[in-house]
DNA sequence: ACCCTATCGCGAATTCTCTTGCATTAAGCC
DNA sequence: GGCTTAATGCAAGAGAATTCGCGATAGGGT
């Protein structure tokens, strides 16, 4: 009763209802405008019966997640040069264009919404997070930053990049616009080195 | 037909009904944690008629959102001291209390969600940005920070305190980071004023 | 190849969300 | 005070959204 459908015997079939819904997902996505569709939409569109989307995702909102996961786990990881202001930028332009792709601002409300709406949603998401910070690390040590964090970058790349596309102004992949931000980070990381000296306090939490 | 109810009688019974309403999603913010009230469950707790409810907000989100605009109306304007670091600190530090006090977070899904729906709502929205970007200004004016927009500080400080407080890890209003990132925005300004005027003896290490 | 049962399709039942007329109250204006 | 009508309360009802029971199908282990 508790089970979680799709977990137990996730051969043939249950794959391809799975992958038939998540096709449906993608297709209403783009077709809507990023627009979050209803379970009846996604049933007639897949051909897959109303009940099993209702057992098998409960609502439109976990669809969606399921679907951005897929999406997150297929990217390439995030290539750490050494050249650390240039895997910032490429790693900025790809986020920037993630995110003004059709169905990118569903994704990112859908994750906001899942954050802090069912417990296990909220485990998915900080997953996510996580391996992005792990991500991050790579790139800091690769290039010698010790003085930054993964956090700083969250704070000075993916905020704003996010920000800007939930308030539906995001901000053009091909234009300057990235690269002030990762000259912002260079900037930090620059301050944070000439004020070798006294150390006054690690912030962190 | 097309009348807004309200705008037309703003008077006793209007603004009591009004303020009841108010009252009750605030209420119902907190007892649930920032989750989105039911019309129902608002009509029952305010003693407002359900269809008074629909006929005059249409849904929950305009609902909360009305309640938040309320509230953002309520607060002093940002002061402008010409001590950059202070302003924006304080600034800050207000921004992090905000949103991480009862139902701070439900009011910023919220007006997530209103920038991507209704036309209506969107303009609202986009209202309430550029008064803030108009404080942004006031501060860096008085400073003289004439190498900063007020987008930058959106980028440096409002993007990473909405984003924690939506991924459900705001950030602590009385911590370091709030100093850290005023610290970030100074670090921003002072290599822009660098590049502008280059200084010949740059010690590098 | 066989068995066990997880998963699915189907349709009906159930529970919501939201709308619509109509009567009632009271705001704004003279 | 009296008039007009905006705003509300009330209850019925259309329309979705969501769940449930049952039989059919096919996966995975033996």
């Amino acid at each position: 009763m508790t089970e979680t459908p799709g977990s137990r015997r996730p051969g043939g079939r249950t794959s391809k209802t799975r992958a038939a819904v998540h096709a449906a997902v993608r297709e209403l996505l783009v077709a809507h405008d990023g627009a979050l569709p209803t379970m009846a939409d996604v049933a007639t569109a897949s051909g897959v019966h109303l009940a099993t989307l209702y057992r098998r995702w409960r609502t439109p909102q976990t669809l969606v997640l399921d679907v951005a996961i897929d999406d997150l786990n297929d990217r390439q990881p995030i290539g750490a040069s050494g050249d650390l202001r240039k895997d910032l930028l490429a790693y900025t332009v790809r986020l920037a264009d993630w995110v003004a792709s059709p169905g990118g601002p569903a994704f990112l409300r859908t994750i906001i919404a899942a954050a802090s709406s069912s417990e296990a949603a909220a485990g998915t998401t900080l997953e996510l997070i996580n391996r992005r910070l792990d991500g991050f690390q790579r790139i800091l040590d690769a290039a010698g930053a010790t003085e930054l964090t993964p956090l700083d970058v969250v704070d000075l790349l993916l905020a704003p990049v996010y920000l800007r596309a939930l308030m539906s102004q995001p901000l053009a992949a091909d234009g300057p616009e990235p690269e002030r931000l990762v000259a912002n980070v260079l900037a930090v990381l620059d301050a944070r080195r000439r004020s070798e000296t006294p150390e006054p306090e690690r912030a962190e939490r």
